[in-house]
Parts: structure tokens; sequence; C-alpha cells
DNA sequence: CTTGCATGTCACCAAGTGGTGACATATATT
DNA sequence: AATATATGTCACCACTTGGTGACATGCAAG
């Protein structure tokens, strides 16, 4: 065989990725990663050290947290009603699109959803903050005639992205086609409806 | 050993209880719930099958359906604007408070979002069809003012089942303290600000 | 060329997995 | 009391798991 630590690494973390759209996260393990990867086991712990420290390297490779943030023009000065609208909207339908293209971002978030670990939880918190971030800047925060932006925030975009992680093993959800992109569209739609009524 | 099927029977169902409980259903094996029991895995064959026959006697007399349909007064007319948010409301927030109160339901939840088989496959059924049953009685269908109901609940549902879920890894989402009776009255409330919103 | 190290291969380990066959015995029926 | 069967115990199987030590060899520096 060619001797090539770097090449090596990456067919290793290759693997990893195929093995997690396959079968989640719960479905690495040393032995299989090794296999699907071709080599042996042991270069995993060398180069990696552990299980944990391979994810680790795979998940940061990955970078989820730069995607999750959309982009949108922060002045930094306070935004009109209409504005926030404007911006909650391309956040929340943003998330909604990119979530819905990754699946194996899907699988992190499902295995963030069942595992607390040291990986999963510093991903937890640096998602957290930068959530925070965005939605203070775009004025998602604090009340709005009496009414809990962030507690509403919170719900939108957690069934946003619980209908997103159903889809896998669910078709259908409430009469709608969670496997089609018409359904995907009036979630879409919902979401818009959801923000506009909600804002005004 | 005293000689009594029933009473095994009832210890094997409850060690899986306590092992869901403890571990999820990713814990479920023959050999852990056997040593659980304290009998033979053997045992669990003869009397369940596999622990597939297992898995499905427990979800069963757990009986989770019945549970998920909050009643209302069902007198078949149609409702007015006032009367389905008060209903859709109770529906909602009843869903709430029972999938917080009740963590083997949860983790039952858990399951069928990360495994498609036969056992999950029928809850999903099950629970869409009695889901879409009380919605259609509530009113909660259809489109209101240009906006589609179905899709708009499947959001708030979904948002429900998510923080919840989440709430088991992850003490913080949004800034919104999960692990607090606090922190779900705020989710309870923006469930009921949403609502009300939308149907006005 | 030779030495040294990084790279890769292989064999092995203890422990756990799902699963089965052989056996003992309590309990109820005749 | 003799018998039959349901119940429970035990030993074992092949296979997979995570993990380690011994060894071979390519490659680069001296």
């Amino acid at each position: 065989m060619k001797r090539n630590r770097e090449e090596t690494e990456k067919k290793i973390k290759e693997a990893v990725g195929r093995i997690v759209l396959r079968e989640g996260f719960a479905g690495l393990g040393i032995n299989a990663v090794a296999k699907e990867a071709g080599c042996d086991k042991v270069l995993i712990y060398r180069y990696f050290g552990s299980l944990e420290g391979l994810t680790e390297s795979y998940v940061k490779e990955k970078d989820y947290f730069s995607n999750i943030a959309p982009v949108f023009p922060g002045t930094g000065e306070k935004l009109t009603r209409e504005e926030t609208a404007w911006v909650a909207k391309r956040i929340f339908i943003g998330q909604l699109k990119y979530t819905a293209s990754d699946a194996e971002f899907r699988e992190l978030l499902l295995w963030e959803l069942s595992h607390r670990n040291q990986i999963t939880e510093r991903l937890a918190k640096s998602r957290e903050e930068k959530g925070m971030q965005v939605l203070n800047k775009a004025g998602i925060s604090g009340e709005f005639e009496g009414k809990d932006l962030a507690a509403i925030a919170a719900i939108i975009q957690g069934g946003i992205t619980y209908l997103l992680l159903r889809s896998k093993t669910s078709d259908v959800f409430n009469g709608i086609d969670l496997s089609s992109d018409e359904g995907l569209l009036r979630i879409q739609n919902a979401v818009g409806d959801l923000i506009e009524t909600i804002l005004s």
C-alpha cells in the first residue's frame, strides 16, 4: 500500500460521512469506520486518538455553525416592524431550506437530540450563541404587543426542525406530505404567514 | 423460584419500561432486558417471540394513542372562530402538558423520529389518523383568511414536540430555560398567543 | 548505505451480542 | 402416585464490539 497519512485521514473522514448518511451517528463504530474506509482500525486510534476524536474532527470540518447563520444586512440600527418581519422570514426560511438540503446536518441534529456528550454539548452551546446573536440583531427578542417573541421563535424554529427530521421516518404529518417539495412549500408558506401575522 | 408466567411477563415488561426510561429504546436488547428483569432471556423468546414482539407488547400496553387525543365537546356542529381557538388551545396545550409529564412517551417519540420499522410506522400511522380526526373536528383544517391551518398546526405541534424532546439533552434553547417550569410556561403562553393571533 | 521513524498489517484479547438446545423441576391432570 | 406439560436454569454457539501488542516495510534524513 501507498503510505500517505493525509490521504488516509481523508479516507477515514469520508467513511464517517458515508456511515452517518447511511445509518446515522448511531452507526459509527471503530470497526465499522475502519471497514468502510478500507483501512486498519489501529490507524484511527493513532491519527484521531479515539472514535470521539474522529467524530469531533469530522463535525468540525463540516463547520455547521457558520452555515446556520444567514447573512443579512446588519446595520446595527433598530429595525422597523416591517424590516424585522422581512429579516425573520429570511432567517427561518433559510434555516428550513438549508436543513432540508443537507441530510448529514439532519443526522447531526438528530444526534444532538438523543445524546448528550461533550461534542453535542459544545455544538448546542455554539449554535445557541450564534442563534441568539442573529435573533437579537434581527429584533426578534423581548416583547411585541405582549407577545414573547423569543418563545414564539423557539416554537417556529423547533417546528421547522422537527418536521424536517420527521420526514426521514414518516412521510405524512398532519396531512402534509413531508417527502414532497409541495409539502415543504406549504410549511415554508406557513412560516411566512406566522411571522407576518405575529408582527402586524 | 415460583413458577408464574403472568408475573414473569409483568416483570419483563416493567424491566423494559425502566430501561427505556434510563437509556431510551436504543438500550433495549435481549440480554439487557433479561438482566434487568432478573430472568433468563430464553423466557423472553418463549413469551414474546422476539425483542420486537416484546417491544410491541410494551408499547401497546402503554396505549399512547388514547392519551394523545384530548377530550373536548364534540357536538359535530361547525365551530365559530372563538370556539375553534378555544378548542385548539386546549388541544395543543394539553399535548404539551402530557408530553412534558411522561418521559417514557418522550422516548417513544424520539424512537419514532430516528427509527423506521413496523412498530414505529404503525404508531405514526395511528397517531396521524387520531390527530387528523381531532384537528378536523376542531375546525383546524382548510384555510382561514388565506392561511394554511394544517401547516400552521403542524409547525406548532412540531415545535412543542421538538422543544420537549430537546429539553432532555439541552437546557436552554433560544434563551429559554427548557428545564424549568417557567420556561415551559413561556412556551405554553406562546402557543396560546400564536393560536389567538392566527385565528383573529 | 544505514539508521530511525512513520505508516500500515495482522493476530489476538476480553466482553458483549442475539440465539438455541439440553436439562431440571414445579404444578396440575388423570 | 404416575404422567405430562409449562416454567425456569444453564451451558454453549458464532459473531461483533472496542482495544492492544507485535511485527513488517516504505521513506526520508544522516
